[in-house]
Order: structure tokens, then C-alpha cells, then sequence
DNA sequence: AGGCATGTTGCCTGAGGACTGCTACAATCG
DNA sequence: CGATTGTAGCAGTCCTCAGGCAACATGCCT
């Protein structure tokens, strides 16, 4: 009943037009710079995409770029894996499809173990 | 120079032919199994698709499903991530990423201290 | 030798993805 | 008010993917 359209959160087109918003762009400003067209850009942010998935890689790339934004941070957003992390992650499969199989608990208390920081409060 | 072809070394093609002839298929036998022509099946064996890249997810799992393989294993020599990797990588992205940006060393490490060895026969 | 099963390769095509490029419309604002 | 902005629909384009097909080579068996 709901392939994609409503209900879904949408943290990628949400962040976008954060960011765009913050650097002050409409979206006919921003879509020139990023080689696509406004409507597009629009559909990209509400995600109203004709079919039900993200916009290519290489968009991504350039949106980042051109809003100085963290490109893997909006690449896990749409689902695409960071090259860095697709490398490793091939690499060295074992590791990681055990690191999946923890319970998420374990596996977050493990990696508080190696990166102290990491905290909510302000 | 070398889009792929060549001096690759073909992982997912050398162990997909390992398995077919444990099981005593041909091509054209098993072919058929998994819904595709024989000659495709060749083509993946050898790594000698016409673009750059892997066969189906699709058909990936049914190649494991016929030849009772390990789908996870067959998907990450394809370079596709396993469905219950993804779920976890997209659900807590910051904790894969820093895991990826350790040093492949101490990432070993501290994963064989959650699982003690992955030894031993029965 | 012939025949047949097996494997390899090159060209071809159909479907779908990633957009473009309009157009029209509603809301906002200065 | 007019200008700007965002939302939406839809036809059309271009490209890549995934696989099909026919022809070819090679081996093996009596």
C-alpha cells in the first residue's frame, strides 16, 4: 500500500534542503550548480522521485560538494556506501558480517570502547 | 587501460564454478536452474560481462539457493551487501564509520576479542 | 573419423533508471 | 500587486544493465 511517498521519514531531502537553506539558495539557484533541474532538486527533497529509490551517486557527490556538506554522511543517507567503506567491508567480509550478527547493544558498547567520545548531552 | 577483463582476479566467477561443478552441472544444465541463458553463465564465470560489474543481486541468490551455498558469501564477492549488513550499516552509520576508519590491525584485533576463534573443527 | 556435449565470444535488444524540460499552480513576501 | 519560490505532472530522452542468441572452438568417446 505504500511503496515509498508517505509515511517514510526522509532524512536525505531533509538534509539537503537543510543545507541548502543554510547557504542561503533557492532552488532554482542551486540546481545550475549541481547540473540538474529545479523540479528535479524539488522531487529530491520531498522524495517524490518517479520510481522508488535515491538519486544517482554522482548527484549526491555534487551536492555535497557544492554545499559543503559531508559527502559520506549524505551518501548513507541515500544508501549508497562511502568508497572507503565499501573497500574495507570487501576486504575484509568476515569481520563485518560479524560485527552484523552482534546485538546492537554489544556492538555499540564495543565501539564506545575504542572511540571514547561520542556522547548526547550537549 | 584496464577497465576489468584482464588480470582481475575473479573471485565470485572462480567460486561460482567451484560449486556448479561440485554438483556435477554443466552450463546448460544448470542454466535453466536459475532462469538465465548458459552462455550469460559463462560470461559470469569468467568475469566477461560486457560492462563493469557483477550479475543480479537476483540472480546471485538463486545461484546460491540451487548450488545450496552461502548467499551472504557469494553477495559479498559480487560486492553486494547482504541484506541484514545493510539494514545494520544504514541503521548506525557513524558506528561503521569510525570501524572502517581503524586500522585494519586493530579492527582485526578487536573483533577476534568478541569472538574468540572462529577455529576448530568439530 | 564423426558426433555430441561442453565452454567461449561478439553482437543485439528490451526494460528501467536518471534525469530534462516544459507547464501550470499555490503560497509567500516585500 | 508582481515577483519569487516551491510543488507537481507528464512526455520524452539517453544510457546502462541484464541477459539472449548464434556462431564458434574444443574436448572426449567409441
Amino acid at each position: 500500500m505504500n511503496t515509498k511517498a508517505e509515511s517514510r521519514t526522509n532524512a536525505l531531502g531533509d538534509r539537503i534542503r537543510a543545507l541548502r537553506k543554510s547557504k542561503g539558495y533557492s532552488l532554482r539557484k542551486l540546481a545550475p550548480l549541481v547540473g540538474v533541474g529545479f523540479s528535479y532538486l524539488s522531487k529530491v527533497e520531498n522524495d517524490r522521485l518517479d520510481f522508488d529509490g535515491s538519486p544517482s551517486e554522482s548527484l549526491i557527490h555534487r551536492l555535497a560538494d557544492v554545499l559543503e556538506a559531508d559527502e559520506d554522511e549524505l551518501l548513507l543517507l541515500a544508501r549508497y556506501l562511502p568508497q572507503a567503506m565499501a573497500d574495507r567491508i570487501f576486504e575484509q567480509p568476515e569481520l563485518f558480517r560479524t560485527l552484523t550478527e552482534l546485538p546492537p547493544s554489544k556492538l555499540t558498547s564495543v565501539v564506545s570502547r575504542i572511540k571514547p567520545r561520542k556522547r548526547s548531552p550537549k
